[in-house]
DNA sequence: CTTCCGATCTTCT
DNA sequence: GAAGATCGGAAGC
């Protein structure tokens, strides 16, 4: 009875797919169960699984820190959307990063995916990652993580929890990480009303955690210091 | 190791 | 016009 492929078709229990209802639940109960899981990515080239070891959680309309803070925009829009679908956004004019949608539907909270191990098709990532020097920074950070993974606005509002087996990304079970092997902090790079919360959780000691960045405000690009003399 | 800063685009003010 | 859920290179310690 015990048997963890009995109740799954005979698959064993870690190669399951989360299902959609893993990810109705509040976002602070889904982001540090996320840890431990994979990623499943299939790309045209080949599949690429990464063990996720790094998360924030994002808490929609009433997170300062949060895309949805505002409310809807044609950006954001995914989020207030049903969970358990892909929200991919572009930054800083270069980069994509990778959320999953959860909560009850309507909420637009997120789980921002930030890291994690990269434990099959490492070498399918390393071409579109040069200047990885090792496999542990092919996804040390999420526009890193959407890098080595092939993800792009083509995949906004992709549906992870598509029975399809070649869906274009999915959760397998994997083997979630326990309570006391979790840490918890502020979140990356968020500034303002949305920095004091401990919303990043991470696998304690895992060299792919991306390092900490606190949030800094940009100079502004004309800011010139005036000379003390005119000449 | 750390700090600084440019690249480049979307969104909001 | 300014800031942003970032990154990589350069320079300093």
């Amino acid at each position: 009875m015990n048997d963890p492929r009995s109740a799954s078709g005979g698959r064993p229990e870690a190669d399951r797919r989360l299902p959609r209802v893993f990810f109705e639940r509040p976002v602070l109960e889904v982001a540090p169960d996320l840890l431990g899981r994979i990623l499943v990515r299939n790309t045209p080239l080949g599949p690429v699984e990464l063990r996720l070891t790094e998360v924030e959680a994002y808490a929609g309309e009433q997170d300062p820190g949060s895309h949805a803070y505002r409310g809807r925009t044609g950006r954001n829009a995914v989020m207030f959307g049903p969970p358990g679908h892909a929200y991919v956004y572009f930054t800083y004019g270069m980069w994509h990063c990778l959320n999953l949608v959860c909560g009850p539907p309507g909420q637009a909270s997120g789980v921002l995916l930030r890291a994690g191990e990269v434990v099959r098709g490492a070498e399918l990532c390393r071409p579109r990652r040069p200047s990885a020097r090792r496999d542990t920074e092919l996804a040390r950070g999420p526009a890193r993580l959407a890098t080595a993974l092939d993800i792009d606005g083509s995949l906004n509002g992709t549906d992870v929890c598509d029975g399809d087996p070649g869906a274009a990304l999915s959760i397998r079970h994997g083997a979630p990480v326990d309570e006391r092997g979790v840490r918890t902090g502020p979140r990356t790079g968020v500034g303002g009303d949305g920095a004091e919360h401990p919303w990043r959780f991470w696998i304690a000691s895992d060299p792919t955690v991306s390092p900490y960045r606190p949030h800094r405000p940009r100079r502004s690009k004309d800011r010139l210091d005036v000379p003390a003399s005119g000449s």
